[in-house]
DNA sequence: TCCCTATGTGTACGATCGTACGCATGAGCC
DNA sequence: GGCTCATGCGTACGATCGTACACATAGGGA
């Protein structure tokens, strides 16, 4: 193996490059947070030059929102994929728990990204239209199984058992969490007007 | 008004020094993040030179740590104050979806906050320490109403809903708010092993 | 084959950062 | 009233940041 596995990209003519600017992005913010996201830094982890980030884009918060637009659309395609795969109402309460107590964001990565994303769109109403087309498409796939009532307090939910599992440090009970989803979804009269 | 309302301290007897810069701390990340809260802008906050700084803290880390101590103290004293005053069972519903529909984290700097603080914890857990602390007082105050497994569940849905009103640009119904409480403190015979 | 131009790169600049450290100063003791 | 020393401050340094801009170069027309 003589030499690198990449194809030797002449200068003039690396058309992913782009994309490979931007999924650094992402692993840079993963491990050091959005505030240690610089330009510089985001380069090197991509393997290109310093000006091709001036070159690529704007400034930094065109690459962020880019790369935050990119890793919503992947984490909604994964629930979105599950929840098709879902055939009736008890299946999809099970692929919800699954996803809660096995995912549980999927490793460090997902978690940390999806925290840095709401803390952006806690701030500036750009991000906020990443994390509303997100909450969107959750709420669609969900229901699929679910009234739509149903589907956005799931949703919300999810939300917190996710975070609460991810950030408590002592063991957690998966019965706690299938018990939640019953009683979110289960079929009652009483809905109140 | 000739002279300023502060008791025009001399330099070497300022007991609430440190209190002010740690109080200016959140004010600043309120305002700018935990990246754009430089020890520089937090002086100028509190009003002290930049050398107090390093005086007081050995770091920023110890000051952020600090900062966010208190900052989760009072949201869990906030907290704990409501379901202290509630009597029964049906009061601390409704005191909860209070909570939830109209403070909805008091003004956007406690969202700003408590995102900060959670993106910080999901990464190092020398600030899951505080979140911890935080969740443990949040479910021992609900389970001066409900039993423990219901708290636990009812603490995530809070999260949940909270974040996701929060980010939401759509208006709300906050009768979705009162069912989904109703659903998850209903009791139920077949709660599960 | 040779030139021309769009594409992409290397570097340099001004600003801002955290931190260390020498020095001014006021409180307490004689 | 004067001396001393712990307390607290001003400043300067090296590192790192985003960005602008002059320049190298490869692809395509003649």
């Amino acid at each position: 193996m003589p030499y690198s596995t990449a194809p030797a990209r002449t200068r003039r003519n690396d058309p992913g490059r782009r994309d490979r600017i931007i999924d650094a992005c992402l692993d840079v913010i993963a491990e050091s947070g959005v505030a240690g996201a610089s330009h510089r830094r985001v380069a090197a982890a991509a393997g290109v030059p310093l000006g091709s980030m001036t070159y690529h884009f704007a400034g930094m918060d065109e690459l962020l929102v880019e790369a935050f637009t990119r890793f919503a659309r992947g984490v909604s395609d994964q629930f979105e994929q599950r929840m098709t795969a879902a055939t009736d109402v008890d299946s999809a309460r099970r692929a919800v728990a699954d996803l809660i107590t096995r995912d549980v964001f999927g490793s460090q990565r997902d978690l940390v990204l999806t925290h840095e994303l709401y803390t952006l769109a806690s701030r500036e109403p750009a991000y906020r239209v990443i994390t509303n087309a997100w909450m969107t498409r959750s709420r669609a796939a969900l229901e699929r199984h679910f009234d739509p009532v149903t589907a956005q307090m799931l949703d919300a939910l999810i939300e917190g058992l996710t975070i609460h599992r991810a950030l408590d440090t002592k063991p957690q009970d998966p019965a706690l969490v299938r018990t939640a989803i019953e009683r979110i979804t289960a079929l009652r009269s009483d809905t109140r007007t």
